[in-house]
DNA sequence: TCGTGGGGCGCC
DNA sequence: AAAGGGCGCCCCACGA
């Protein structure tokens, strides 16, 4: 059963529309009595309100989403996806610009009636049971939804961060918090080291200058990236590598951002579903998902709760073995180490079977790659064409998917002229290496989707899922309930393995850890 | 003064 | 050890 909510309409689909008095109050007692899949055209505008007035729902179909979905999939990524787009397509009438929809927006459309809502749900079905693979569609759709009211719910619980613990490792890196526009002392003293070892005044935060000096010194530079730095000798470079990692903390997590974004003892970032091409989430400020390692200690589980932590170890690799029915690899991923376990393929080294799989996956060309990737051809054959076939795909100009159906944008228009230029093979190969990895990582960011979603289903109350990072969960629970919910992550796991690739021999094992601090985790 | 593009680096 | 894919965000430099 779907019900459209648009506005303040309550619309059961193949029935009659009503405004209910209290809005919050009418979606909780439908939800407790029928569970239906609600339909919307924006999940964060819609479920937002509803989650600040304490309900939640269990399923949903997110229109604008599936419009990306199914538009990246008859070849018109990037079109206006919105459901007034969608509509206004579906009635041939003009499309409207895509208003911007992150939280700042003020003058916000009216969100489209709950008919014209109904009206897409009903294409955007019929469009999908017309497609090759209707079924794996389906659960695309279904996992992206869910995403969609995980990210909201993430966004309005919060991710645990102890701002007074944060202000303390600052303050031990940097120094104390300076006035408005200074650097931190340390900062400073590291900056003045690096002019001192010059002779004279440097930016280190300009690279013009930084290579200017070091070409005054006798040293030339391409670039001032901190692994070349690294083989230079120079008095310099030590105080600004080390200056180049606190001025990112300081930047980029530091106070000013803390003010920003810490609220409650909870750091509240807006997650955008489906914001990278390949499915992946990305973030809408905050920079939730480049969080600095040396920053884990700071979020800490509130007194009596902890935070279960679990990633999927090595998922990608595993994801081409399931999608390529590769036996050899399959059997390798069958394994809890899987590079491990391919080390006598590869002269038994484990290193050599990583970089081979990685040099796959990315397209690598460097160093002892060509040589481990002729091993991997010859031992694990349907692998290797797997990813071969997506990047001669992308080389061609065509469309690749991910194993449920995501697809990547078409070439542009510039790309096109480039290919048939003189520059042309270099073009061709960078749009196949992007459609090589585009293939496993988008199926990866499904499987993660799918967890994610069967995992929020399991969760018992109060539990609550803080933090989701490509193949990384976070779980806030009281300590009681700690080993049902390291229980549920390896459930979801298998749930999730299942839901995409049925019966395969590829284990994705997801261990997951319960711990006070976020540092603790591995 | 503002917007844009590149360099650099954090995460996966 | 780096590189090969995907991002967001900071700063600087530059041009309108």
């Amino acid at each position: 059963m779907y019900v459209v909510v648009a506005g303040e309409t309550v619309l059961p689909v193949g029935g009659t529309p009503r405004r209910p008095a209290d809005l919050a109050e009418a979606v909780r007692e439908l939800e407790a009595a029928e569970r239906p899949r609600w339909v919307w055209a924006d999940t964060r505008e819609t479920y937002t309100p509803l989650l600040e007035r304490g309900v939640r729902v269990a399923r949903c179909h997110d229109v604008a989403l599936t419009e990306g979905l199914l538009l990246a999939y008859e070849g018109l990524h990037g079109e206006p996806r919105s459901a007034r787009a969608a509509h206004a397509r579906l009635r041939g009438l003009p499309v409207p610009e895509e208003q911007p929809s992150a939280a700042g927006t003020l003058f916000a459309p009216e969100p489209p009636a709950a008919e014209a809502v109904a009206e897409v749900l009903a294409d955007q079905l019929g469009r999908v049971a017309a497609l090759p693979e209707p079924g794996r569609f389906r659960l695309l759709v279904a996992a992206e939804s869910a995403g969609a009211l995980v990210a909201a719910e993430m966004s309005h619980e919060g991710m645990p961060w102890r701002k007074d613990v944060h202000d303390a490792l600052l303050t031990e890196l940097l120094g104390p918090r300076p006035v408005h526009g200074m650097r931190p002392a340390k900062l400073q003293a590291l900056a003045d080291e690096v002019a001192a070892a010059f002779g004279h005044a440097v930016n280190p935060d300009s690279v013009q200058q930084l290579v200017k000096a070091f070409k005054g010194a006798g040293v030339a530079l391409k670039t001032t990236r901190s692994w070349e730095l690294k083989r230079v000798d120079h008095p310099a470079v030590t105080p600004l590598l080390a200056y180049k990692e606190l001025a990112r903390l300081f930047s980029a997590h530091g106070w000013v951002w803390a003010d920003q974004w810490v609220r409650g003892g909870r750091f509240r970032p807006e997650y955008v579903v489906g914001g990278v091409v390949s499915g992946r989430w990305a973030t809408n400020g905050g920079g939730a998902l480049q969080i600095p390692k040396v920053m884990r200690r700071v979020v800490m589980a509130d007194d009596g709760w902890a935070l279960v932590v679990a990633d999927a170890a090595q998922l990608e690799p595993r994801v081409l073995a399931a999608m390529a029915g590769d036996q050899g690899l399959a059997g390798a991923a069958g394994e809890i180490d899987l590079y491990a376990a391919l080390a006598q393929s590869f002269g038994g080294e484990r290193a050599n079977a990583k970089i081979a799989m990685l040099s796959a996956m990315y397209g690598g060309t460097s160093g002892d790659a060509s040589k481990l990737l002729a091993v991997m051809r010859q031992r694990f054959p349907k692998a290797y064409q797997f990813v071969e076939d997506a990047a001669k795909a992308g080389e061609e100009g065509r469309l690749v998917r991910s194993w449920l159906g995501r697809t990547c944008p078409p070439p542009s228009q510039r790309w096109r002229e480039l290919v048939s230029g003189p520059e042309g093979g270099r073009a061709a190969r960078d749009r196949g290496r992007f459609t090589r990895n585009f293939v496993v990582q988008g199926t990866a960011a499904e499987w993660a989707l799918a967890l994610l979603a069967v995992l929020r289903g399991l969760l018992p109350e109060p539990a609550r899922l803080v933090f989701f990072q490509h193949d990384e969960v976070m779980v806030h629970c009281p300590l009681e309930q700690a080993d049902e919910v390291i229980a549920a992550v390896s459930q979801a796991a298998a749930e999730a393995s299942r839901l995409l690739f049925g019966a395969t021999p590829v284990r994705f094992p997801m261990e997951a850890v319960a711990v006070g601090s976020y540092s603790d985790a591995k």
